[in-house]
DNA sequence: GTGGTCTAGACCACG
DNA sequence: GTGGTCTAGACCACC
Protein backbone atom coordinates (compact mmCIF):
# COMPACT_ATOMS: atom_id res chain seq x y z
CA UNK A 1 0.00 0.00 0.00
CA UNK A 2 1.55 3.45 -0.97
CA UNK A 3 0.91 6.49 1.56
CA UNK A 4 1.23 10.18 0.39
CA UNK A 5 0.94 12.53 2.64
CA UNK A 6 0.72 16.33 2.04
CA UNK A 7 1.99 18.11 5.16
CA UNK A 8 0.61 21.36 3.61
CA UNK A 9 -2.93 20.49 3.72
CA UNK A 10 -4.99 21.53 6.38
CA UNK A 11 -6.33 17.82 6.89
CA UNK A 12 -4.38 16.81 9.88
CA UNK A 13 -1.48 14.11 9.01
CA UNK A 14 -3.31 11.50 10.97
CA UNK A 15 -5.96 11.38 9.46
CA UNK A 16 -4.48 12.05 5.60
CA UNK A 17 -3.06 8.35 7.28
CA UNK A 18 -6.31 7.23 8.83
CA UNK A 19 -7.82 7.72 5.67
CA UNK A 20 -5.39 5.81 2.96
CA UNK A 21 -5.72 3.12 5.23
CA UNK A 22 -9.11 2.51 5.32
CA UNK A 23 -8.92 2.89 1.82
CA UNK A 24 -6.57 0.37 1.54
CA UNK A 25 -8.54 -1.99 2.99
CA UNK A 26 -11.52 -1.61 1.76
CA UNK A 27 -9.90 -1.77 -2.17
CA UNK A 28 -8.55 -5.58 -0.48
CA UNK A 29 -5.19 -4.31 -0.61
CA UNK A 30 -4.66 -5.58 2.82
CA UNK A 31 -7.22 -8.18 3.21
CA UNK A 32 -8.62 -9.40 6.96
CA UNK A 33 -6.07 -11.10 9.41
CA UNK A 34 -2.99 -9.27 7.37
CA UNK A 35 -0.21 -7.57 8.84
CA UNK A 36 0.01 -3.67 8.99
CA UNK A 37 3.81 -2.45 9.61
CA UNK A 38 5.10 -1.69 12.37
CA UNK A 39 4.31 1.71 13.61
CA UNK A 40 8.12 2.47 13.23
CA UNK A 41 8.09 1.14 10.10
CA UNK A 42 4.98 3.01 8.72
CA UNK A 43 6.72 6.07 10.19
CA UNK A 44 9.44 5.51 8.17
CA UNK A 45 7.83 4.92 5.18
CA UNK A 46 5.48 7.74 5.81
CA UNK A 47 8.47 10.38 6.41
CA UNK A 48 5.92 11.37 9.79
CA UNK A 49 6.82 11.23 13.16
CA UNK A 50 5.92 7.50 15.26
CA UNK A 51 3.38 9.35 17.91
CA UNK A 52 1.94 10.20 14.34
CA UNK A 53 0.96 7.05 13.38
CA UNK A 54 0.49 5.31 17.02
CA UNK A 55 -2.46 8.04 16.96
CA UNK A 56 -3.82 7.06 13.20
CA UNK A 57 -3.36 3.23 14.43
CA UNK A 58 -5.40 3.95 17.98
CA UNK A 59 -7.92 5.34 16.34
CA UNK A 60 -8.18 2.67 13.64
CA UNK A 61 -8.44 -0.02 16.47
CA UNK A 62 -11.44 2.57 18.58
CA UNK A 63 -13.31 1.91 14.92
CA UNK A 64 -12.90 -1.55 14.73
CA UNK A 65 -11.07 -1.72 11.73
CA UNK A 66 -7.41 -3.24 13.01
CA UNK A 67 -6.43 -5.17 16.50
CA UNK A 68 -3.37 -4.24 17.58
CA UNK A 69 -1.64 -7.25 19.38
CA UNK A 70 1.43 -5.78 21.93
CA UNK A 71 3.57 -9.01 20.31
CA UNK A 72 2.42 -9.65 16.78
CA UNK A 73 1.51 -5.55 16.13
CA UNK A 74 -1.58 -4.64 13.93
CA UNK A 75 -3.54 -6.34 11.88
CA UNK A 76 -6.69 -6.10 9.92
CA UNK A 77 -10.41 -7.22 11.39
CA UNK A 78 -12.87 -9.03 10.15
CA UNK A 79 -15.63 -6.94 8.21
CA UNK A 80 -17.96 -5.76 11.01
CA UNK A 81 -21.89 -6.09 11.67
CA UNK A 82 -23.40 -3.13 10.26
CA UNK A 83 -23.93 -0.54 13.12
CA UNK A 84 -27.01 2.22 13.69
CA UNK A 85 -24.07 5.06 14.71
CA UNK A 86 -22.33 4.50 11.70
CA UNK A 87 -25.39 4.23 8.79
CA UNK A 88 -26.34 7.94 10.84
CA UNK A 89 -23.09 9.82 10.15
CA UNK A 90 -23.42 7.81 5.85
CA UNK A 91 -26.27 9.45 5.65
CA UNK A 92 -25.40 12.50 7.37
CA UNK A 93 -22.16 12.92 4.80
CA UNK A 94 -24.05 11.81 1.77
CA UNK A 95 -26.92 14.51 2.37
CA UNK A 96 -24.00 16.65 2.69
CA UNK A 97 -22.09 15.33 -0.70
CA UNK A 98 -25.77 15.46 -2.65
CA UNK A 99 -26.22 18.93 -1.65
CA UNK A 100 -22.72 20.41 -2.82
CA UNK A 101 -22.82 18.34 -6.00
CA UNK A 102 -26.38 19.40 -6.40
CA UNK A 103 -25.17 22.83 -6.01
CA UNK A 104 -22.32 22.24 -8.66
CA UNK A 105 -24.78 22.01 -11.09
CA UNK A 106 -23.87 17.81 -11.31
CA UNK A 107 -27.65 15.87 -11.80
CA UNK A 108 -28.68 12.77 -10.16
CA UNK A 109 -27.55 10.21 -12.69
CA UNK A 110 -23.97 11.56 -13.00
CA UNK A 111 -23.93 11.62 -9.30
CA UNK A 112 -24.95 7.77 -8.70
CA UNK A 113 -22.84 6.95 -11.36
CA UNK A 114 -19.94 7.69 -9.35
CA UNK A 115 -21.28 6.36 -6.13
CA UNK A 116 -21.69 2.91 -7.88
CA UNK A 117 -18.45 3.59 -9.56
CA UNK A 118 -16.21 4.42 -6.46
CA UNK A 119 -17.98 1.54 -4.17
CA UNK A 120 -17.40 -1.10 -7.41
CA UNK A 121 -13.33 -0.43 -6.34
CA UNK A 122 -14.15 -2.08 -3.01
CA UNK A 123 -13.24 -5.33 -2.71
CA UNK A 124 -15.95 -7.72 -3.59
CA UNK A 125 -14.83 -11.01 -1.05
CA UNK A 126 -17.79 -12.07 0.92
CA UNK A 127 -18.32 -10.22 4.53
CA UNK A 128 -17.58 -12.66 7.30
CA UNK A 129 -19.32 -10.75 10.74
CA UNK B 1 -33.23 26.53 8.46
CA UNK B 2 -32.82 24.85 11.60
CA UNK B 3 -29.30 25.11 12.82
CA UNK B 4 -27.61 22.62 15.49
CA UNK B 5 -24.04 23.11 16.30
CA UNK B 6 -22.24 20.96 18.70
CA UNK B 7 -19.81 23.13 20.68
CA UNK B 8 -18.08 19.80 22.44
CA UNK B 9 -17.14 18.37 18.26
CA UNK B 10 -14.10 18.71 17.55
CA UNK B 11 -15.25 20.40 13.53
CA UNK B 12 -14.57 24.03 13.82
CA UNK B 13 -18.27 25.45 14.46
CA UNK B 14 -18.19 27.57 11.06
CA UNK B 15 -17.46 24.26 9.23
CA UNK B 16 -20.57 23.22 10.69
CA UNK B 17 -22.36 25.85 10.12
CA UNK B 18 -21.13 26.09 6.66
CA UNK B 19 -22.13 22.26 6.11
CA UNK B 20 -25.76 23.11 7.76
CA UNK B 21 -26.47 25.79 5.38
CA UNK B 22 -24.94 23.99 1.93
CA UNK B 23 -27.34 21.19 2.96
CA UNK B 24 -30.38 23.55 3.76
CA UNK B 25 -29.50 25.09 0.26
CA UNK B 26 -29.66 21.70 -1.54
CA UNK B 27 -32.53 21.10 -0.06
CA UNK B 28 -34.27 23.90 -1.07
CA UNK B 29 -35.22 25.01 1.97
CA UNK B 30 -33.10 28.42 0.98
CA UNK B 31 -33.49 28.62 -2.84
CA UNK B 32 -31.95 30.80 -5.34
CA UNK B 33 -31.87 34.54 -4.59
CA UNK B 34 -33.53 34.21 -1.37
CA UNK B 35 -31.72 36.01 1.49
CA UNK B 36 -29.99 34.11 4.26
CA UNK B 37 -29.98 36.21 7.90
CA UNK B 38 -27.61 38.91 8.78
CA UNK B 39 -24.20 38.28 9.82
CA UNK B 40 -25.72 39.50 13.30
CA UNK B 41 -29.03 37.58 13.33
CA UNK B 42 -27.42 34.15 12.50
CA UNK B 43 -24.98 34.79 15.42
CA UNK B 44 -27.81 35.30 17.57
CA UNK B 45 -30.05 32.08 16.17
CA UNK B 46 -27.27 30.15 16.22
CA UNK B 47 -25.78 31.46 19.71
CA UNK B 48 -22.25 31.85 18.36
CA UNK B 49 -19.94 34.68 17.99
CA UNK B 50 -20.53 37.47 14.95
CA UNK B 51 -17.09 36.77 13.61
CA UNK B 52 -17.77 33.20 13.33
CA UNK B 53 -21.06 33.63 10.93
CA UNK B 54 -18.62 36.13 9.50
CA UNK B 55 -16.18 33.65 8.18
CA UNK B 56 -18.85 30.93 7.35
CA UNK B 57 -20.41 33.59 5.12
CA UNK B 58 -16.62 34.39 3.73
CA UNK B 59 -16.30 30.70 2.81
CA UNK B 60 -19.54 30.11 1.07
CA UNK B 61 -18.96 33.01 -1.01
CA UNK B 62 -15.59 31.70 -2.09
CA UNK B 63 -17.41 28.27 -2.55
CA UNK B 64 -19.97 30.64 -5.00
CA UNK B 65 -22.83 29.07 -3.19
CA UNK B 66 -24.04 32.66 -1.71
CA UNK B 67 -23.31 36.66 -2.68
CA UNK B 68 -22.60 39.26 -0.13
CA UNK B 69 -24.10 42.30 -1.05
CA UNK B 70 -23.04 45.50 0.77
CA UNK B 71 -26.49 46.63 0.58
CA UNK B 72 -28.63 43.87 0.86
CA UNK B 73 -26.46 40.50 2.71
CA UNK B 74 -26.14 37.89 1.22
CA UNK B 75 -27.83 35.74 -0.69
CA UNK B 76 -27.97 32.43 -2.23
CA UNK B 77 -26.48 32.16 -5.96
CA UNK B 78 -27.75 30.10 -8.75
CA UNK B 79 -26.84 26.62 -9.21
CA UNK B 80 -23.01 26.23 -11.05
CA UNK B 81 -21.55 24.39 -13.78
CA UNK B 82 -19.91 21.29 -13.36
CA UNK B 83 -16.57 21.55 -12.37
CA UNK B 84 -13.19 19.29 -12.71
CA UNK B 85 -11.67 20.36 -8.88
CA UNK B 86 -15.19 19.80 -7.88
CA UNK B 87 -15.20 16.15 -9.61
CA UNK B 88 -12.01 15.24 -8.48
CA UNK B 89 -13.44 16.10 -4.66
CA UNK B 90 -15.99 14.44 -4.95
CA UNK B 91 -14.42 10.89 -5.96
CA UNK B 92 -11.81 10.99 -3.14
CA UNK B 93 -14.53 11.67 -0.70
CA UNK B 94 -16.96 8.78 -2.11
CA UNK B 95 -14.06 6.52 -2.19
CA UNK B 96 -13.36 6.84 1.82
CA UNK B 97 -17.43 6.73 2.27
CA UNK B 98 -17.06 3.61 0.08
CA UNK B 99 -14.49 1.74 1.90
CA UNK B 100 -15.90 2.92 5.55
CA UNK B 101 -19.21 0.86 4.33
CA UNK B 102 -17.53 -1.93 2.88
CA UNK B 103 -15.95 -2.40 6.40
CA UNK B 104 -18.63 -1.47 8.40
CA UNK B 105 -20.55 -4.45 6.45
CA UNK B 106 -22.91 -2.52 4.42
CA UNK B 107 -23.46 -4.00 0.63
CA UNK B 108 -23.52 -2.43 -2.67
CA UNK B 109 -27.17 -2.39 -3.12
CA UNK B 110 -27.79 -0.80 -0.13
CA UNK B 111 -25.38 1.66 -0.42
CA UNK B 112 -26.55 2.80 -3.66
CA UNK B 113 -30.12 2.84 -1.93
CA UNK B 114 -28.75 5.60 0.75
CA UNK B 115 -26.95 7.49 -1.89
CA UNK B 116 -30.00 7.42 -4.18
CA UNK B 117 -32.36 8.41 -0.61
CA UNK B 118 -30.16 11.16 -0.06
CA UNK B 119 -29.70 12.70 -3.06
CA UNK B 120 -33.48 12.31 -3.69
CA UNK B 121 -34.14 15.00 -0.46
CA UNK B 122 -32.52 17.35 -3.09
CA UNK B 123 -34.32 20.09 -4.20
CA UNK B 124 -35.14 19.13 -7.81
CA UNK B 125 -36.18 22.62 -9.24
CA UNK B 126 -34.39 23.56 -12.30
CA UNK B 127 -32.17 26.24 -12.19
CA UNK B 128 -29.00 26.17 -14.50
CA UNK B 129 -26.74 29.26 -14.77
CA UNK C 1 -19.17 57.14 -20.81
CA UNK C 2 -20.94 53.78 -20.25
CA UNK C 3 -20.64 53.15 -16.25
CA UNK C 4 -20.45 49.23 -15.44
CA UNK C 5 -20.63 48.63 -11.45
CA UNK C 6 -20.80 45.41 -9.86
CA UNK C 7 -22.49 45.77 -6.14
CA UNK C 8 -21.76 42.61 -5.18
CA UNK C 9 -18.04 43.52 -5.18
CA UNK C 10 -15.97 44.05 -2.16
CA UNK C 11 -14.99 47.32 -3.59
CA UNK C 12 -16.82 50.31 -2.68
CA UNK C 13 -19.41 51.68 -5.27
CA UNK C 14 -18.17 55.27 -5.17
CA UNK C 15 -14.58 53.84 -5.55
CA UNK C 16 -15.67 51.87 -8.63
CA UNK C 17 -17.83 54.76 -9.73
CA UNK C 18 -14.59 57.46 -9.48
CA UNK C 19 -11.81 54.99 -10.94
CA UNK C 20 -14.18 54.41 -14.23
CA UNK C 21 -14.69 58.51 -14.37
CA UNK C 22 -11.26 58.81 -14.22
CA UNK C 23 -10.18 56.40 -16.75
CA UNK C 24 -12.77 57.92 -19.02
CA UNK C 25 -11.02 61.27 -18.72
CA UNK C 26 -8.06 60.09 -19.61
CA UNK C 27 -9.44 57.93 -22.67
CA UNK C 28 -10.52 61.60 -23.86
CA UNK C 29 -14.02 59.92 -23.79
CA UNK C 30 -14.43 63.24 -21.69
CA UNK C 31 -12.38 66.30 -22.36
CA UNK C 32 -11.46 69.08 -20.71
CA UNK C 33 -14.25 71.91 -20.12
CA UNK C 34 -16.84 69.34 -20.88
CA UNK C 35 -19.62 68.49 -18.49
CA UNK C 36 -20.02 65.74 -16.57
CA UNK C 37 -23.94 64.14 -15.82
CA UNK C 38 -25.32 66.08 -13.13
CA UNK C 39 -25.48 63.79 -9.38
CA UNK C 40 -28.93 63.01 -10.34
CA UNK C 41 -28.88 61.93 -13.84
CA UNK C 42 -25.79 60.00 -13.01
CA UNK C 43 -27.54 58.35 -10.08
CA UNK C 44 -30.25 57.17 -12.40
CA UNK C 45 -27.40 56.41 -15.10
CA UNK C 46 -25.82 54.22 -12.69
CA UNK C 47 -28.55 52.70 -10.86
CA UNK C 48 -27.27 54.12 -7.23
CA UNK C 49 -28.31 56.20 -4.37
CA UNK C 50 -27.64 60.16 -5.39
CA UNK C 51 -25.10 60.26 -2.15
CA UNK C 52 -22.57 57.33 -3.44
CA UNK C 53 -22.55 59.65 -6.67
CA UNK C 54 -22.33 62.97 -4.55
CA UNK C 55 -19.64 61.31 -2.46
CA UNK C 56 -18.04 60.22 -6.03
CA UNK C 57 -17.87 64.22 -7.47
CA UNK C 58 -16.47 65.51 -4.15
CA UNK C 59 -13.68 63.41 -4.29
CA UNK C 60 -12.59 64.12 -8.10
CA UNK C 61 -13.16 67.57 -6.89
CA UNK C 62 -10.57 67.09 -4.30
CA UNK C 63 -8.00 65.10 -6.29
CA UNK C 64 -8.28 67.99 -8.77
CA UNK C 65 -9.91 66.16 -12.09
CA UNK C 66 -12.90 67.96 -11.84
CA UNK C 67 -14.67 71.34 -10.66
CA UNK C 68 -18.06 72.02 -9.03
CA UNK C 69 -19.90 75.17 -9.78
CA UNK C 70 -23.44 75.25 -8.40
CA UNK C 71 -24.80 76.71 -11.08
CA UNK C 72 -23.25 74.35 -14.29
CA UNK C 73 -22.95 71.25 -12.70
CA UNK C 74 -19.51 69.38 -12.57
CA UNK C 75 -16.92 69.50 -15.45
CA UNK C 76 -13.57 68.15 -16.48
CA UNK C 77 -10.53 70.16 -15.65
CA UNK C 78 -7.24 70.81 -17.63
CA UNK C 79 -4.70 68.58 -17.04
CA UNK C 80 -2.38 69.41 -14.02
CA UNK C 81 1.07 69.94 -13.27
CA UNK C 82 3.22 66.82 -11.47
CA UNK C 83 2.87 66.49 -8.60
CA UNK C 84 5.72 64.89 -6.32
CA UNK C 85 2.85 63.03 -3.82
CA UNK C 86 0.88 61.74 -7.00
CA UNK C 87 4.90 60.49 -7.84
CA UNK C 88 5.33 58.72 -5.01
CA UNK C 89 2.14 57.12 -5.07
CA UNK C 90 2.17 55.95 -8.58
CA UNK C 91 5.66 54.46 -7.79
CA UNK C 92 4.36 52.44 -4.96
CA UNK C 93 1.72 51.22 -6.43
CA UNK C 94 3.64 50.42 -9.78
CA UNK C 95 6.48 48.11 -7.21
CA UNK C 96 3.15 46.34 -5.74
CA UNK C 97 1.95 45.81 -9.11
CA UNK C 98 5.45 44.46 -10.38
CA UNK C 99 6.31 42.20 -8.00
CA UNK C 100 2.66 40.75 -8.14
CA UNK C 101 3.37 40.52 -11.64
CA UNK C 102 7.06 38.75 -11.23
CA UNK C 103 5.45 36.58 -8.75
CA UNK C 104 2.78 35.66 -11.42
CA UNK C 105 5.75 34.67 -13.86
CA UNK C 106 5.44 37.43 -15.90
CA UNK C 107 8.56 38.50 -17.51
CA UNK C 108 9.96 42.54 -17.20
CA UNK C 109 9.55 42.76 -21.11
CA UNK C 110 5.98 41.62 -21.13
CA UNK C 111 5.03 43.80 -18.21
CA UNK C 112 6.35 46.86 -20.27
CA UNK C 113 4.47 45.92 -22.93
CA UNK C 114 1.52 45.82 -21.39
CA UNK C 115 2.45 48.81 -19.25
CA UNK C 116 2.51 50.84 -22.72
CA UNK C 117 -0.14 49.29 -24.18
CA UNK C 118 -2.51 50.98 -21.03
CA UNK C 119 -1.02 54.48 -21.71
CA UNK C 120 -1.40 53.90 -25.67
CA UNK C 121 -4.92 54.20 -24.66
CA UNK C 122 -5.10 57.39 -23.38
CA UNK C 123 -5.84 60.59 -25.24
CA UNK C 124 -2.61 62.17 -26.54
CA UNK C 125 -3.88 65.85 -26.58
CA UNK C 126 -1.65 67.93 -25.64
CA UNK C 127 -1.26 68.86 -21.94
CA UNK C 128 -2.52 72.31 -21.25
CA UNK C 129 -1.37 73.06 -17.38
CA UNK D 1 12.34 43.02 5.78
CA UNK D 2 10.53 46.43 7.41
CA UNK D 3 6.88 46.33 7.96
CA UNK D 4 5.41 49.69 8.83
CA UNK D 5 1.99 49.98 9.07
CA UNK D 6 -0.07 52.85 9.12
CA UNK D 7 -3.20 52.89 11.21
CA UNK D 8 -4.94 55.58 10.21
CA UNK D 9 -4.77 55.00 6.69
CA UNK D 10 -8.41 53.92 5.19
CA UNK D 11 -6.86 50.60 3.68
CA UNK D 12 -6.92 47.69 6.19
CA UNK D 13 -3.77 46.47 8.18
CA UNK D 14 -4.15 43.05 6.42
CA UNK D 15 -4.19 44.69 3.32
CA UNK D 16 -1.21 47.02 3.79
CA UNK D 17 0.63 43.92 5.61
CA UNK D 18 0.17 41.59 2.84
CA UNK D 19 1.18 44.60 0.10
CA UNK D 20 4.31 44.90 1.83
CA UNK D 21 5.35 41.03 1.84
CA UNK D 22 4.62 41.05 -1.92
CA UNK D 23 6.64 43.76 -2.33
CA UNK D 24 9.45 42.21 -0.22
CA UNK D 25 8.97 38.85 -1.85
CA UNK D 26 9.09 40.24 -5.35
CA UNK D 27 12.35 42.20 -4.35
CA UNK D 28 14.13 39.04 -3.22
CA UNK D 29 14.42 40.17 0.27
CA UNK D 30 12.48 36.76 1.07
CA UNK D 31 13.22 34.00 -1.69
CA UNK D 32 11.51 30.54 -2.27
CA UNK D 33 11.69 28.16 0.41
CA UNK D 34 12.82 30.90 2.96
CA UNK D 35 10.64 31.00 6.09
CA UNK D 36 8.25 33.81 7.32
CA UNK D 37 8.02 34.98 10.95
CA UNK D 38 5.17 32.99 12.91
CA UNK D 39 2.18 34.56 13.27
CA UNK D 40 3.25 35.30 16.92
CA UNK D 41 6.87 37.43 15.67
CA UNK D 42 5.09 38.64 13.21
CA UNK D 43 2.38 40.80 15.17
CA UNK D 44 4.95 41.84 17.70
CA UNK D 45 7.19 42.74 14.85
CA UNK D 46 4.18 44.87 13.66
CA UNK D 47 2.85 45.84 16.51
CA UNK D 48 -0.84 44.12 15.73
CA UNK D 49 -3.08 41.43 16.77
CA UNK D 50 -2.02 37.73 16.13
CA UNK D 51 -5.82 37.14 14.21
CA UNK D 52 -4.52 40.25 11.67
CA UNK D 53 -1.50 38.69 10.70
CA UNK D 54 -2.97 35.00 10.02
CA UNK D 55 -5.46 36.85 7.82
CA UNK D 56 -2.79 37.70 5.75
CA UNK D 57 -1.08 34.75 5.73
CA UNK D 58 -4.10 33.31 4.99
CA UNK D 59 -4.72 35.46 1.91
CA UNK D 60 -1.01 35.08 0.91
CA UNK D 61 -1.76 31.77 0.55
CA UNK D 62 -4.84 31.42 -0.86
CA UNK D 63 -3.15 33.46 -3.85
CA UNK D 64 -0.36 31.39 -3.96
CA UNK D 65 2.21 33.32 -2.62
CA UNK D 66 3.25 31.57 0.21
CA UNK D 67 2.91 28.03 1.71
CA UNK D 68 1.88 26.88 5.46
CA UNK D 69 3.13 23.86 6.96
CA UNK D 70 1.44 23.14 10.72
CA UNK D 71 5.01 21.69 11.23
CA UNK D 72 7.40 24.75 10.35
CA UNK D 73 5.38 27.87 10.01
CA UNK D 74 4.84 29.88 6.60
CA UNK D 75 7.33 29.68 3.75
CA UNK D 76 7.69 32.14 0.26
CA UNK D 77 5.90 29.49 -2.84
CA UNK D 78 8.11 29.34 -5.76
CA UNK D 79 7.50 31.77 -8.93
CA UNK D 80 3.98 30.53 -10.59
CA UNK D 81 2.92 30.31 -14.46
CA UNK D 82 1.43 32.88 -16.00
CA UNK D 83 -2.73 33.05 -15.37
CA UNK D 84 -5.06 34.76 -17.79
CA UNK D 85 -7.35 36.04 -14.57
CA UNK D 86 -4.28 37.87 -12.66
CA UNK D 87 -3.68 39.21 -16.46
CA UNK D 88 -6.71 40.99 -16.90
CA UNK D 89 -6.36 42.28 -13.08
CA UNK D 90 -3.15 43.62 -14.36
CA UNK D 91 -4.24 45.75 -17.23
CA UNK D 92 -7.12 47.17 -15.43
CA UNK D 93 -5.41 48.55 -12.54
CA UNK D 94 -2.67 50.21 -15.46
CA UNK D 95 -5.41 51.52 -17.37
CA UNK D 96 -6.32 52.71 -14.10
CA UNK D 97 -2.60 54.11 -13.18
CA UNK D 98 -2.20 55.33 -16.35
CA UNK D 99 -5.06 57.59 -16.49
CA UNK D 100 -4.47 59.13 -13.53
CA UNK D 101 -1.17 59.73 -14.63
CA UNK D 102 -2.30 61.20 -17.45
CA UNK D 103 -4.05 63.82 -16.10
CA UNK D 104 -1.41 64.67 -13.04
CA UNK D 105 0.51 65.64 -16.51
CA UNK D 106 3.03 62.54 -16.77
CA UNK D 107 3.94 61.98 -20.04
CA UNK D 108 4.39 58.14 -22.11
CA UNK D 109 7.88 58.42 -21.42
CA UNK D 110 8.40 59.49 -18.12
CA UNK D 111 5.77 56.83 -16.96
CA UNK D 112 7.39 54.08 -19.19
CA UNK D 113 10.35 55.03 -17.29
CA UNK D 114 8.95 54.42 -13.96
CA UNK D 115 7.55 50.96 -14.70
CA UNK D 116 11.15 50.45 -15.72
CA UNK D 117 12.63 51.30 -12.76
CA UNK D 118 10.47 49.86 -10.66
CA UNK D 119 10.48 46.13 -12.29
CA UNK D 120 14.09 46.23 -12.19
CA UNK D 121 14.11 46.76 -8.20
CA UNK D 122 12.56 43.22 -8.56
CA UNK D 123 14.52 40.00 -7.87
CA UNK D 124 15.81 38.55 -11.20
CA UNK D 125 16.66 35.11 -10.05
CA UNK D 126 15.66 32.55 -12.63
CA UNK D 127 13.15 30.54 -10.38
CA UNK D 128 10.48 29.17 -12.99
CA UNK D 129 8.00 26.39 -11.48
C1' DG E 1 -29.31 49.17 8.94
C1' DT E 2 -25.61 46.21 6.72
C1' DG E 3 -21.00 43.92 6.64
C1' DG E 4 -15.84 44.69 7.63
C1' DT E 5 -12.08 45.27 10.78
C1' DC E 6 -9.50 44.96 14.92
C1' DT E 7 -8.25 43.88 19.66
C1' DA E 8 -6.90 41.15 23.83
C1' DG E 9 -6.80 37.15 25.58
C1' DA E 10 -8.05 32.39 25.93
C1' DC E 11 -8.04 27.55 24.69
C1' DC E 12 -7.22 23.72 21.62
C1' DA E 13 -5.13 20.66 17.95
C1' DC E 14 -1.07 19.27 15.85
C1' DG E 15 3.47 17.25 15.50
C1' DG F 1 6.14 25.86 19.85
C1' DT F 2 3.32 26.07 15.79
C1' DG F 3 -1.10 27.61 13.71
C1' DG F 4 -6.36 27.36 14.31
C1' DT F 5 -10.50 28.65 16.65
C1' DC F 6 -13.54 31.38 19.34
C1' DT F 7 -15.28 35.06 22.22
C1' DA F 8 -17.03 39.74 23.62
C1' DG F 9 -17.19 43.93 22.48
C1' DA F 10 -15.82 47.92 19.97
C1' DC F 11 -15.44 50.99 16.05
C1' DC F 12 -15.72 52.04 11.19
C1' DA F 13 -17.22 52.19 6.20
C1' DC F 14 -20.89 51.89 3.22
C1' DC F 15 -25.44 52.85 1.38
Amino acid sequence: MIISLDTRSSVPIYVQLRNQIVTGIGRGELKAGESLPTVRQMAVDAGVNTMTVNKTYQILKAEGFIEIDRRKGAAVCDIQAPDAVFREKLETELELLSAEARLKGIEKDEFLKICDKMFSCMNPETAEV
